[in-house]
DNA sequence: CGCGACGTTGATTTGCCTCAACGATTGTGG
DNA sequence: CCACAATCGTTGAGGCAAATCAACGTCGCG
């Protein structure tokens, strides 16, 4: 993965938002730094107070939360084009109560908390893009706890299939039995339950 | 509840938050418009196209998710200085999911979509106030939401006392059932098992 | 006053967890 | 490159938190 093509990845999908200028795209791409992760490294971990933000360019990552009793919720799965990082940390200043992982090898654009406040300045129509990111990873995150407190585990099983088709391709079913809240056992009988009563095999 | 009272009031709120000239005052003021609402008045219900967005000025209303099955799920409650409105249905252009009911006599500043979209450009400052309200209420939204999918009832009725004193002073108890996600029954026992175990009592 | 909304209590059910065991697959160090 | 270990998915038995269904007393209010 080559810098100038993550650079190009990353002023494609801002431009596809809000107008920059040539100036402002330089001052963009000053503060990005490229990161390679392996599969199974650390973009951030729970406690670390660097409140780094991450712009995927390719591979895949999880979001997660450890919780008291130390066992793992994922938040989110992270592929091309999304950005990952611990927005509760990042906005309070906290440390990070979320970790971020690869579960392939990934490229990811960083930039620090310092560097966007910088940026505001310098380039205002980030201001609005990162206010009309905040507001629909809002939205979806609301849909998505309303679905967690008024729906069963199947049912959210469903939608997730319906809503990212191919997920069980790309991560583990232990993985995505935690993204439903619920343990692999419950989601292999699951999984067992619907294929008997409805064979849609071969 | 004086109109200019109310609006001063706003204007305190956004001034303790960003800087605002004496122009800009006069815009925001032109945009919001006050409204009273009498208990169990509605200012936004399931269906609704109207993507307004309220500025609560006194009172106490609560915001809630009428799932499929017709049970209904309190997301948050809002009190003076909270605002209020469908973020999903306003960001996407989508009929509203959430309901937003007064429980007492209430004052709601209020403004549509297309005056804040007016405002961007005309009051840049409040692109970055609700930026920042955005992500502050995504990094709030983050931990109830790993909160509920984390923790038992018990542990998030607790939470909620700790970070609301008071709050069952003014909202009915089946509503803080419906907030935590449970049902009354099941919050009564509750009560009554934290009652018998550890007596506060006189 | 009388009705409806609210909170409580009881009996039973259920969805998912816990703990345990066991093949199958994957990964790794010698 | 193979042998062994670790990880993963599955299956079983039993348990628990909260839902469901039902009944009933109390209170506030039209």
């Amino acid at each position: 993965m080559d810098l100038s093509v993550a650079h190009d990845k990353l002023i494609k999908y801002i431009t596809d938002r809000v107008h920059l200028n040539a100036t402002e795209i330089e001052v963009i791409k000053e503060k990005f730094h490229l990161r390679k992760l392996s599969k199974k490294d650390y973009f951030v971990q729970t406690g670390s107070t660097n409140f780094q933000q991450g712009f995927v360019v390719s591979g895949a990552l999880r979001v997660y939360y450890t919780d008291p009793k130390g066992n793992e919720h994922v938040m989110y799965f992270a592929f091309s084009d999304w950005w990952v990082g611990d927005l509760a940390g990042f906005h309070f200043n906290e440390a990070a109560t979320l970790s971020v992982q690869a579960l392939d090898e990934s490229y990811i654009l960083e930039v620090s908390k310092e560097d966007i406040e910088d940026m505001y300045i310098k380039v205002p129509a980030l201001e609005r893009l990162f206010r009309i990111m905040a507001q629909r990873t809002l939205a979806v995150l609301q849909k998505r706890f309303l679905l967690t407190i008024s729906a069963h585990a199947e049912e959210r099983y469903k939608e997730l299939l319906q809503r990212h088709p191919g997920i069980e391709q790309l991560v583990a079913q232990h993985q995505i039995a935690s993204y439903l809240g619920i343990l692999p056992e419950s989601l292999s009988r699951m999984k067992k339950k619907l294929y008997v009563s409805s064979p849609n095999k071969k």
